[in-house]
DNA sequence: TTCAGTGCAAAAACTTTGCAGGAGG
DNA sequence: CCTCCTGCAAAGTTTTTGCACTGAA
């Protein structure tokens, strides 16, 4: 997804939401999609510090949320006790190897988590929204 | 896995890692399996602050490490940031269903999950140790 | 003009750490 | 007797909240 379709696809979830149009949102929306694959709440805000922008922690927390509601970000948890989020456009069923040496988050997509997953929602009575798939081990370079 | 054996398989792993055997330690053990499938180790602290026990948080956090060490306990994460531990006897390959209602946690277990996760290893030269697979959804008695 | 959104700092929730005293081996 | 383990409290991390001010509609 390019930027300025990114931006307008934002402006009309706030607008459909009768959330407020305001720059610090489109700012983190900005600053989200130049990110790496998997930033947490708090490095964003970081960057956006660094980057001489003057938006609040509170104002980076609050954007994501909006942009997981808009189903622009996907929220991620890897084991450690915070929240990564990730860029969800054209990522459905994806699975992701998390490296315990190195932290390293290979993704990989596979046709048949999906069909599982339906399978198994089917089979316990359950309306699947979404799921959270993590292999952990040791990446190539680790496995020694 | 009776609690009489959980007991001995304990004491002979803290033996082999030159642990101590302490009395904490075995308490800490007790009220884990007692407890529910899924608690964080404030709630196991809690609950044997109320069953008169005077072992502190550290040792509770401290313990419960260990169990997960002698694979006796598995951490789970389920995208709130707090640690969910579970006992994870006899319990491979399971998914947890997962409803965004209620928060009950359904499991289920399916022989496929496991040569899933495999392959999808083997695919990106990965070594497998352990998965985390949570579906998130509604529960039956929530998707109205 | 109005009130949702903002920045800031304080609080909250969960977990880890430091230290001095105590008990396991 | 030597340390590892413990309890306690303090500190650390990540996220949320309260409040007064600001700016979008």
């Amino acid at each position: 997804m390019n930027k300025e379709k990114a931006h307008d696809e934002f402006k009309l979830f706030l607008k459909a939401g009768k959330h407020r149009i305001t720059p610090e949102r489109f700012e983190v929306l900005s600053y989200a999609f130049e990110s790496g694959d998997h930033f947490t709440a708090d490095d964003l805000y970081l960057e956006m510090k660094n980057g001489k922008s003057n938006v609040s922690r509170a104002t980076v927390y609050n954007s994501l949320e909006l942009l997981v509601k808009c189903e622009m970000l996907a929220k991620r948890n890897f084991g450690e006790n915070k929240t990564f989020y990730e860029s969800s456009y054209n990522r459905k069923n994806h699975v992701h190897l998390i490296c315990k040496e190195c932290g390293e988050i290979i993704e990989s997509n596979n046709i048949k988590v999906a069909e599982l997953v339906n399978s198994i929602a089917k089979k316990n009575n359950f309306i699947n929204e979404s799921f959270q798939f993590n292999i952990l081990g040791k990446c190539k370079k680790h496995s020694k």
